[in-house]
DNA sequence: ACAATATAGTTCACCGCATGAACAATGTCA
DNA sequence: TGACATTGTTCATGCGGTGAACTATATTGT
């Protein structure tokens, strides 16, 4: 008569599991907010957005890397660079090594663009982390970093 | 000479956000691919996934609540209900009390179906958290519950 | 009571995002 | 050297989504 009642523990967890769905679902939503709210605010989709976020640290690519990064088709990935050389912030160039290849890289303008886009959303994860206490932030984090870690877990084995 | 170092301070919150917001866009890469998983899964698209949650609860809906609940145009609602009546899992019958409206809801078919989703869903944040200690759970929920509300009020004061 | 206005749902034309196939130019391999 | 692979582009197509126009119906104001 001592054992611990199996019955709170299902509910327990059960509770849990419902409330993980409900913030992760939460959190999920203010994302996508977030993204078309900076595709409004620069005057550029998600998916230019996100192009140009993957020449931070490269002075080039490929439109077969920007393809393979932004996990499109080829054909995506040219409308997209086409679209971002025509609004100036993206350039094309020949490849000396090989001549079917284009390199891709970043105008002075597009640099300009990439260091604001960067600017903004480091400045809203600042003043994210200014509504928490600051004793509290790096147990946020480690939260984050466990969750994160679970989860790379469980889609490691849905992919089975 | 006793003041504490406010250039440590800066160093840290600039790791911090930093480290949110890598965090941040993982998991989210995470929930993005789980809803293609289920998409997949189901066999049904993500707007018609999602059109079917909203009927949890609910005996009838109308396409105007389905349009706005989704945040997509009348039409665009017409188009799901339309989908999923199709596939014999949404109804339409006219509502006694007002003729321009259609009362729309779950056939048995897709009631089953609706369960059948709501349960892998449920079976797979158990899963995330059996991947974290028990001990860690409230811990875990509770941070979520903070990140949650501070996203909340950012979102508020960009909205003004 | 009736005309003006609002509402619900549908239809349709259109746009943006994304795919895959076909292609030409170029590179690699047997 | 020919067969095969790769790169980037072009093009046709499909899906998700919008807004306008429309019909039927309800509501409001005079």
């Amino acid at each position: 008569m001592n054992n611990v009642n199996p019955q709170i523990d299902v509910r327990l967890v059960e509770y849990q599991a419902n409330k993980l769905q409900e913030l992760i679902n939460e959190m999920n939503n203010c994302c996508q907010e977030r993204i078309y709210l900076e595709a409004k605010m620069f005057g550029l989709p998600p998916s230019e957005l996100k192009c140009l976020a993957l020449f931070d640290g490269h002075r080039y690519l490929t439109a077969m890397t920007v393809a393979g990064k932004l996990e499109v088709a080829k054909s995506r990935a040219t409308v997209i660079i086409d679209n971002l050389v025509r609004k100036g912030l993206l350039q094309r160039a020949p490849d000396p090594n090989d001549a079917r290849v284009k390199l891709v890289s970043l105008t002075p303008k597009g640099q300009r663009k990439v260091r604001e886009i960067e600017e903004f959303v480091f400045h809203l994860h600042s003043q994210l982390l200014g509504q928490i206490e600051a004793s509290q932030r790096p147990n946020i984090i480690s939260a984050l970093e466990v969750l994160r870690s679970a989860m790379e877990s469980i889609k490691a084995q849905l992919q089975v």
